[in-house]
DNA sequence: TCAGTATAGTTCAAACTAGAACTAGTTTGC
DNA sequence: GCAAACTAGTTCTAGTTTGAACTATACTGA
């Protein structure tokens, strides 16, 4: 997670660790009592209110990568939540849709996830979440270019 | 990872995971070259210039749960890196500590992952990244406080 | 002192994770 | 028209993740 120690410019990287960390124990505690996990959780939340969507796009949505999801879904059909469908244009992609009973469990569990997580954010200023949305995005466009630029380099 | 969709004031939350996943994809592609995983190099950071430290502490640190950090441990072990020894004051607790070769290592990895990640750090200006840490550290508070009140009210 | 309680680590089951190799279907360029 | 390159999903392996149950040890208070 952190893996860094303390030097100076680093320690933006322990807190972004800490923090998604504090952000995912608060969201999984609620999400379990609901009878799903995280992942599941997810999926269940980016198909609700769509007509479905395919395992590329969902799993662009989700950060979920495309071999952990296959996994996801067939657990979400065993639950009977969700279903594959066989698209007629192009035969490799499947079209992954919410069930009757998945649209219910999203009725349900949405708003109340939501509702929860709220009394988080209620506890601080909105402009300062703002302003840390803009920051996050700084940091992140910094990643991903150096990324790209790192993975360009090893060829 | 997301958890949620467009609500006004969860955006963050999509841009927290987002860049924490950016974040991951960088550090984990180099740790990947040096024949490591990232909780195994976690691990070996947190260690180095210590004379080593309990499981417990060690997960702390590392944000590793104990159940998981039997197991990063016993293939450290196997590597050759980190070693388990008893103590004696407190017989239920084990010191792990790097081996010389784990120390060996450290001095080789940890500086040069320290360098790669600067890369992207060095794309921002310091100032952006401290308040970046001070907002992200209001963000962990909001939800270290929640998740306590919210473990209370289940009782 | 000794029962109750707390703590440190390990073990377990179920699920998730990444990347890589694979299958099957699609698109491109010559 | 067809080989080469690309893309969507699945499968595979090794490792990590969580919470819960368990073992062994240490502490606490009547």
């Amino acid at each position: 997670m952190s893996h860094v120690k303390k030097e100076p410019s680093l320690s933006v990287i322990r807190e972004l660790a800490r923090t998604f960390q504090a952000f995912e124990q608060l969201s999984a505690f609620h999400i379990r009592q609901m009878d799903l996990t995280p992942p599941q959780f997810d999926v269940v939340a980016t198909l609700g209110n769509t007509p479905g969507m395919s395992c590329k796009e969902l799993s662009e949505k989700t950060l979920i990568t495309k071999g952990t999801l296959t996994g996801v879904i067939d657990r979400l059909i065993e639950k009977g939540v969700v279903s594959r469908c066989a698209q007629e244009q192009d035969r490799r992609s499947v079209m992954v849709a919410l069930t009757a009973q998945g649209e219910a469990l999203f009725q349900q569990v949405f708003p109340a996830h939501i509702a929860y997580m709220k009394t988080a954010f209620d506890l601080l200023e909105p402009a300062d979440m703002e302003e840390l949305c803009r920051r996050l995005s700084q940091l992140r466009a910094a990643f991903n270019q150096v990324l790209e630029q790192k993975k360009h380099e090893i060829e």
